[in-house]
DNA sequence: TGAACACTTGAGCAACTGCTCAAGTATTAT
DNA sequence: ATAATACTTGAGCAGTTGCTCAAGTGTTCA
């Protein structure tokens, strides 16, 4: 038994919820894709340039980012430029950063 | 093409530490654990409780933090008591509960 | 029209994850 | 010493993930 910390109910629902915030930005090649757009939107052939995975693979993760509303995209001709959807994930990122690089 | 948009170097072995990090942060359970401890150190039989998996899935996620040097844990009497290691993890999760709820 | 380009999609598969179960260690209580 | 409690550990397994490949759509250019 803990003592009389009292424990501050963690809502289960939310938790999911954002489990799955952080689990978009937990894999290498998706975390990738989201820091090369800090800078201005980026169409899936430059970004894809950038990584050691193949268009295919780049236009599935982007999907999975984009469906879990972290990014949107615009089409221009026969290029799709995508951008994140707020700063939310660029702070988090950051916030990470800094975490890791103390 | 994106133009004359610069695409800020993205280094590689840094975005797979902090995978590593969001990674831990991604699993419904681990994070629940994580949370749990926003408000002081807390044993594993009091953590277990709360969640619906068995004490063992909480003790090998519990090592899964530790290990990832987000946790701390200390013993006393066969209790072992688990704390967050420092306050990035809470500012991480803080900071993503505002995204969550806008 | 047809070729080239930019991107998407579905199938299939190897690797990884998170769980339970069973068995273990360590500490405390009787 | 024996039993109960608190926790850890390894095996095994079902579900998930992230990739490639092959085939598709839509747009531009000759």
């Amino acid at each position: 038994m803990t003592g009389p910390q009292e424990s501050l109910q963690v809502d289960t629902e939310e938790v999911e919820v954002l489990a799955e915030l952080f689990h978009q930005m937990a894999d290498p090649t998706r975390l990738f894709l989201l820091m090369s757009m800090f800078c201005g939107e980026k169409c899936v052939c430059d970004l894809a340039e950038k990584t050691d995975v193949s268009v295919s693979a780049v236009s599935h993760q982007l999907r999975s980012l984009r469906t879990a509303r972290l990014i949107r995209s615009r089409k221009k001709g026969r290029h799709v430029f995508y951008r994140l959807d707020d700063d939310h994930v660029k702070d988090l990122v950051s916030k990470g950063l800094e975490h890791v690089r103390e």
